[in-house]
DNA sequence: TTGCGTAACCTAGGAATCCGAGGTATATAC
DNA sequence: GTATATACCTCGGATTCCTAGGTTACGCAA
């Protein structure tokens, strides 16, 4: 059963995506993700299913710090924070988004010198 | 055992670059794996193990038909070519990536509004 | 003629990641 | 008191990639 376009460009960049917004501040997983959609008009949905998961192992990689606070709403809830092992990655990760991209568009967008049977 | 940089862009990319590798004359397998290294400079490398599953679904798909031949090299090979379904799926992943692209690139860039709590 | 490098194909199994679906708890508004 | 939104979590299926292995056959050189 595939999703909506049966794509799935998301993989990797989720990861990229919450480190980059936790470069700014701390913050907690609801508020990652309703970040990611709104800064984006929704074209990026963050899916609890997603997000936890991803959150859980960026901890067990010591990229991130997670402490539990207090919403602006009075609730509960848990606060993460970039390491600087965090940053370099988030550095590194942000690199090769970079290069990948190009990669990607040049593919896209280069007219065959030759790509028959070579 | 992560990979090079630990990092899986490429998931989801592999179908959009091959449709449109094919969108310019059929090629067989070899070739495309070639053509996408050449053209992107070896950032991207196409593995065998990924390549040729990936090409029978999209055969299976009907997204592209293959048919024997010959390579100039005398050598025998699949050629595939592109459907008139695959063309359309090529249109509308080509369309999607270029939206995922743009709001990565915005989560990126974009300095936070409020992407503290909440 | 034997051997090597390259071209060209294939599959099986493991690993990683996303998502849907389900569940918990509580503050505030109505 | 009930609904809505906030905020967390996990399990299991599905997908996709890669490693590692294997096959066939051309052309050239020793």
């Amino acid at each position: 059963m595939p999703a909506a376009p049966q794509i799935d460009f998301l993989r990797g960049t989720l990861d990229l995506m919450i480190l980059k917004t936790l470069s700014w501040a701390p913050a907690h997983g609801y508020g990652i993700a309703r970040w990611i959609e709104q800064c984006t008009d929704d074209v990026l949905q963050v899916e609890e299913g997603s997000l936890y998961p991803a959150l859980h192992k960026l901890e067990e990689r010591g990229l991130v710090v997670a402490e539990w606070g207090v919403t602006e709403h009075n609730r509960r809830a848990k606060f993460y924070r970039l390491t600087a092992a965090g940053k370099k990655q988030l550095a590194t990760s942000h690199d090769y988004w970079a290069r990948f991209a190009v990669a990607v568009s040049k593919v896209l967008k280069t007219a065959p010198a030759a790509p028959r049977t070579a």
